[in-house]
DNA sequence: CGAAACGTTGAATGGTTTCAACAAGAGTGG
DNA sequence: CCACTCTTGTTGAAACCATTCAACGTTTCG
């Protein structure tokens, strides 16, 4: 019996290895746990510790961590698919937070549930830790942008791996794709201040490459953008897949 | 039979897990196919696929991503007992580069290697993912840093993490170590100019904190220079390891 | 209706870069 | 052995990108 309806985290580690039922059946069940968080109410807290991992099947989360002087910093989003806090599963210090942008589904995995998948399914084990080698390639990514291009190199590069990331499960196309984050968020992600983030949007609008807006990305001339940002997802090895 | 002399990642890894004899044996084992690489050629190029990874024996290394424009941020340094492109094991691209700094001495190890590890020494297979999510964990704080912390604070944090990971290795102490970097190197891996890094390291200097001079970094105020950078090695987790 | 969150814009400030020049040491070839 | 170059370190002055401060508009929501 295979489930109606592949969960995201099925559907981006499909782009990686065919799975046999028996191993899309364990993925599946790795969905049992299933916890429900609302916007406002953080998931792990920086400094906790020993927490379980989780695997985001709806809504949208960023990882964080905060500085002493207030600011901070967004490591990461996670959409659906992604895993959540599985770094913490060995370290021992869980290194930053997890706060929820929107409403979110997820399910909880537990240490010992993992250890058995990667004991019995070798290959689902593969799947898994070559998601983790991606997230790791996506946060070099993103510190090289930090380190080394300016502002608006930096946004529409931002803007194209987020498209990127979200056609892998459905969410995006080369049009655009609903992009529920603030303009704050963008900043903390970006290393810049919200008022600069507001001026380079506003940029790329009037250059004709991106519209942010309501909620929305719309690529105008992604070609251009592409071109602007230098833009190679090889780093995100989803080599057949939808986008270029 | 015990090795006299334990290879720096044996010593890296049991500050994590206690082995045992046979599974000492198999990370000793796992140095077999040594190379040596000399300085100024690299040892992969960035884009290059499939490549295997290195476990860092002696010297120092670094990893970094070249921009279209020139520059380059390096993304991290490996040291004696780092591994080095565990990533592109499973990713099908390389997506960066490794620069030897000094003369280096490494041992190959081939995926084939790895997968017979984590099949019948799940321990050390354990070991192996914690290094891995400790790596993770320095790049996320080097992203953090960048992105949020002004070049005084960064440097003062870069050099006492670096100094945390070499005293786990036998390399360093709380005085100080020996650190072959360049201003160059430090100025490519902190997103700033090496002119900048220049001035911030002589500002360290003149306020008393430490002092990076001819090859080795000494710190002469190390309280005052973790209380200012808020250097916190929670991250590192090297629980009851030799610096605080 | 008032408050809160988000977005927008201008002006002043500032941290960092760039450009330029020079010093010192290491290595190289004539 | 000396001149030469290359690498690394050092410092000043000007230019610039991005931040901060401040103000205001809009929408949402209780």
């Amino acid at each position: 019996m295979t489930p109606a309806k592949p969960s995201p985290l099925t559907r981006k580690l499909s782009a990686f290895v065919a799975l046999s039922e028996v191993e899309l059946g364990v993925l599946e069940r790795l969905h049992q746990r299933r916890k429900f968080f609302g916007v406002g109410r953080d998931i792990v807290h920086q400094g906790q510790s020993a927490q379980a991992a989780y695997i985001l099947s709806k809504g949208w989360v960023c990882s964080y961590k905060l500085q002493p002087d207030g600011t901070r910093q967004i490591v990461d989003f996670q959409v659906p698919g992604d895993f959540l806090g599985l770094r913490s599963v060995l370290l021992r210090t869980s290194d930053h937070s997890f706060e929820p942008i929107v409403d979110v589904e997820a399910a909880e995995v537990l240490t010992s549930d993992l250890l058995e998948v990667f004991v019995h399914t070798p290959r689902v084990a593969t799947a898994i830790l070559w998601a983790a080698s991606r997230d790791e390639a996506m946060v070099v990514e993103h510190l090289v942008g930090i380190g080394r291009r300016g502002a608006d190199i930096r946004m529409a590069h931002f803007l194209l791996e987020l498209g990127s990331r979200l056609a892998l499960v459905g969410m995006g196309s080369k049009e655009g794709y609903d992009c529920p984050l603030t303009q704050y968020h963008l900043a903390d992600a970006l290393g810049l201040s919200a008022v600069h983030v507001n001026r380079v949007l506003r940029q790329l609008r009037e250059r004709g490459l991106v519209t942010f807006r309501d909620g929305h990305v719309t690529f105008q001339d992604r070609a251009g953008l592409v071109e602007l940002a230098d833009y190679d997802p090889a780093y995100l090895d989803q080599a057949g897949a939808l986008l270029k």
